[in-house]
DNA sequence: GACACGTGGCG
DNA sequence: TCGCCAAGTGT
């Protein structure tokens, strides 16, 4: 199909989310905004698998953003673990503050203001409206992109990054009335989740074989060069990991010599990112010299 | 638009 | 083994 998303296709993945969607705690009805609010910022760029724990223990911690934002934010980047990307477990705690100064302590309902939050984009922002207060802002994450992109375009892959064609493509796709439409939200995303992967697509299991583009037209690879691969080792990024570990990982501050000992090959490297984590909020150096999570 | 930004599992 | 990839955001 070449126009956008119809009621064949609305109803299909509906019904197929009804059989088959996850019973993720976040989906709940009882599930508060702050749960929703919290499982989208775990989940930027982040399995689901490995976001469960920690949204428990998070949930147990701090049920209310008053809860978060009367602790440290050090504990927020500690018990963030590993999940990775710790700037959000900053973020998480800076907008919990702002929920209680300027929200009533309450995760704010307006697409407008959850734009405002700290760590929430335009992804961050749709999902909460949509999922946590029945508002049917577009949600437009990596797994709608790549369904729509092969249901409706017919390519294998969605673009680099996002395009305003794929906005307004997902704009025109969302059913007209409100429930429906944020259903689909959530439906078409945990389809593009489980069935309509990057890697294999399990086209056998998919409920819109039958009208994708893509499947029609024998699902032809991607021509044009690949992706370019983001290196890691020896990366400052990989450097910053093992520092933030370090601290958060320890009890008591520690030394510059501990820090440097995380990167043993390069003094400079090490000096350059502890100053970047101290920049960022993400340690800090206490009147004695040495460096903890930020208090 | 390109990059920086963590982490770990999978093919 | 190693590159790809996972519910993005900020600069």
């Amino acid at each position: 199909m070449t126009e956008a998303a119809g009621p064949l296709l609305h109803h299909a993945v509906a019904s197929w989310y009804a059989d088959h969607g996850r019973d993720l705690p976040w989906r709940e009805p009882e599930c508060p905004a702050w749960g929703v609010y919290l499982s989208e910022v775990m989940s930027q760029q982040t399995p689901i698998a490995r976001v469960l724990p920690i949204w428990q223990r998070w949930m147990e911690r701090w049920p209310t953003p008053f809860d978060l934002a009367s602790d440290t934010p050090g504990e927020a980047v500690r018990m963030w673990d590993r999940l990775g990307y710790p700037r959000r477990a900053l973020r998480l705690w800076e907008s919990a503050t702002v929920m209680v100064e300027r929200h009533d302590g309450e995760v704010p309902s307006e697409h407008a203001d959850l734009l405002a939050l700290p760590g929430v984009g335009a992804y961050t922002a749709a999902a909460v409206a949509s999922f946590a207060f029945g508002d049917p802002h577009t949600v437009v994450d990596t797994n709608v992109r790549r369904v729509l992109a092969r249901t409706i375009t017919g390519q294998q892959h969605a673009a680099a990054s996002l395009t305003v064609a794929e906005t307004r493509l997902a704009e025109r796709s969302m059913p007209g009335e409100v429930g429906e439409a944020n259903a689909w939200n959530a439906a078409v995303m945990e389809l593009g989740a489980l069935v309509c992967t990057a890697r294999s697509p399990a086209c056998g299991e998919c409920p819109v074989a039958h009208l994708c583009a893509w499947q029609l037209a024998g699902r032809p690879e991607q021509e044009g060069p690949p992706r370019r691969g983001q290196t890691w080792h020896g990366t400052d990024r990989q450097v910053r990991g093992r520092i933030v570990q370090l601290l958060r990982e320890s009890a008591d501050p520690v030394t510059r010599t501990a820090i440097a000992a995380t990167w043993p090959d390069d003094e400079s490297k090490v000096e350059r990112c502890l100053a970047g984590l101290l920049e960022d909020g993400l340690a800090e150096q206490g009147t004695d010299g040495r460096y903890s999570l930020p208090s």
